[in-house]
DNA sequence: AATTCGGGGCT
DNA sequence: AGCCCAGAATT
């Protein structure tokens, strides 16, 4: 490590140029700052505003975040993706309750042990709530990291990870921890971006190797890019007379886990077969015109039909599944096709 | 050490 | 269409 990066300068260019109106940059709480970090993992600041102030209106404080149902959490993370986010950050709240009568705990181990808390996590909450001599390693300052000392290769393997929490470490002040910390991840978020980044405005533009070597594009190394699996599905809109939508809950673990979903089936089984089968007779079906969704991991081809049943069916596993109107499904957790697909039906779409 | 978790914004 | 974002948990 033959430089260390300027904080004091970083923290310059923070009080002249960096943003502190985020929401959850007032009215600073270990709560609030909890939320927000676990929100903002994988996730940009823009898409995150709306839900963050949605979540604390419903939730002002972790115990009546630790009292609400989980169905109610899901239900405000809809459309947010990595829905484990959400059942951890539900069941880190009911630890903080019990474990530590509603305070949040104060050191970066005992964060660290918190279900969704990591490394960075611990390590924004100990610096930003509480002022604590601790190092981040977000997307932001590993992109900042990687150019200021040419650290090749890709973040996403161990080694060039450890180097940039080294490098992290060594820059971490020990005074404005928090400003440091917010300025780091604002200094990546608005000038130091993945392209075209303003150097000439950058603090510590001298020092940055990549700057220097007119390599910016090479930091941070590039992600191995891999084909990405296709798959597909039928998604069911099964309807009862009373035209209310069958939906079950999925499993914990996997994708879209523990949120409610349409019946799935195979690409290629009969819809129809397997609903007069499941539910009894169906009086009128069709298919619409489906899209790919696409994960991280995989492209998704979705294929939906509709389906009337001509009567309710007397049984249904009533933990796993239920009847929701489209209209007003309630306050469930929808994976963002889902929701897609119950709301082109409730607006009463010509597909319909 | 690599894979699994979403969805949207930007180019 | 491709890339990646205020990462952590699991395998």
């Amino acid at each position: 490590m033959t430089q260390v990066l300027n904080a004091a300068a970083v923290l310059r260019w923070y009080d002249q140029y960096g943003r502190k109106d985020l929401p959850w940059q007032k009215n600073i709480t270990a709560y609030r700052v909890w939320v927000s970090e676990i929100m903002l993992q994988q996730t940009q600041v823009s898409t995150v505003i709306p839900y963050f102030t949605r979540f604390m209106q419903r939730f002002p404080t972790v115990k009546q975040l630790a009292d609400a149902p989980i169905d109610d959490v899901l239900h405000l993370w809809t459309g947010l993706g990595y829905y484990a986010r959400a059942r951890n950050l539900h069941k880190a709240a009911k630890q903080v309750a019990s474990d530590y009568k509603g305070r949040f705990p104060k050191t970066v181990e005992q964060l660290s042990a918190l279900p969704g808390i990591g490394r960075s996590t611990a390590g924004a909450i100990a610096a930003i709530a509480y002022g604590q001599h601790a190092a981040i390693l977000d997307g932001n300052v590993k992109r900042v990291l990687a150019r200021y000392h040419g650290v090749e290769g890709w973040p996403g393997q161990t080694q060039v990870a450890n180097t940039l929490w080294q490098h992290a470490e060594a820059a971490t002040p020990t005074e404005r921890t928090g400003h440091y910390t917010q300025a780091m991840m604002d200094l990546g978020a608005t000038l130091c971006t993945r392209t075209k980044p303003a150097c000439e405005r950058c603090p510590v533009q001298m020092g940055c190797v990549a700057s220097g070597a007119g390599r910016i594009a090479d930091f941070p190394g590039k992600k191995p890019k891999k084909v990405l699996p296709e798959k597909s599905v039928q998604l069911l809109m099964i309807r009862n007379p009373a035209g209310e939508l069958l939906l079950e809950q999925r499993p914990a673990s996997g994708i879209w886990g523990g949120l409610w979903s349409l019946p799935e089936l195979a690409t290629g089984e009969s819809a129809l077969h397997w609903t007069e089968r499941q539910l009894g007779p169906v009086e009128q079906h069709h298919t619409i015109a489906g899209w790919r969704h696409t994960f991280s991991h995989y492209h998704l081809d979705i294929e939906p039909v509709v389906l009337q049943l001509a009567s309710t069916p007397s049984v249904i596993n009533e933990k796993a599944q239920r009847w929701v109107a489209p209209a007003k499904p309630g306050t469930l957790g929808l994976a963002a096709p889902v929701k897609k697909l119950i709301d082109l039906m409730a607006n009463g779409d010509p597909l319909f």
